[in-house]
DNA sequence: CGAAGGCATCGACAACCGTCGATGTCTGCC
DNA sequence: GGCAGACATCGACGGTTGTCGATGCCTTCG
């Protein structure tokens, strides 16, 4: 700890992120920060019904099913997609309230 | 790849984030996903002058200072912050465009 | 009931990440 | 010049991550 003697600089003012508020957020941007992951929140995102199944989603990459899944359920697990089985699909959609909580750390309201 | 002969959803309409998009912002989340880093920022933009000194971050987390210097390289690195060196100290100090890239991402404005 | 297909899980591997102590570099002061 | 302080860098370590092949579960169809 520095002797508050000599300033350096203005003393941290203003609110800034707790703590514990940092450790809720890092998680959901973890999930977020992998150029896969980014593309298939993007394909779910930009989907007419607002969902996608992983077969079409499989399709859009060159990696083996074993690991669109995996990222598929780190997603799910970030609280980013929800997961929903019908007949022999799945399919995955959005979670808004947790885009909303990224996308609330830049200030921002939520888009739609 | 899946024969088009059953269409099991919609097929991904709309327009996606390219893969070489995601390849670009995604090391910007990469290197905001860390709740020490989440925490540097925002004692930085919290702070009145829009700048910090090490010193003071230094003292803002129970870590060493070989950890809180390699954070601030790591988020210096990516282009989130700027490096100014006057005298003996060092003021790192946000670079807007690459959080407005980031909130980008949400289909949000720049908060200011 | 048996076969086929969609998806998840498992085990393994290399690569990367966060943290630390120790050391180096540079600046300003006596 | 020599010392003290601020910050960066180095080397090392355990833990995590992304990817794969192989396998298992479950649903549907014949």
């Amino acid at each position: 700890m520095s002797e508050p003697g000599l300033a350096c600089c203005t003393p941290l003012s203003g609110t800034a992120m707790s703590a514990e508020q940092a450790e809720q957020v890092a998680p959901l941007l973890k999930a977020l920060a992998d150029p896969v992951r980014l593309r298939l929140v993007s394909l779910i995102a930009s989907s007419a019904s607002g969902e996608a199944c992983v077969c079409d989603l499989n399709d859009a990459f060159d990696l083996t099913q074993a690991t669109i899944s995996h990222h598929l359920k780190v997603l799910h697990s970030a609280g980013l997609l929800d997961r929903e089985k019908r007949g022999v699909w799945v399919y995955y959609a959005l979670r808004p309230a947790a885009l909303s909580a990224v996308a609330n750390l830049f200030g921002t309201a939520v888009p739609a």
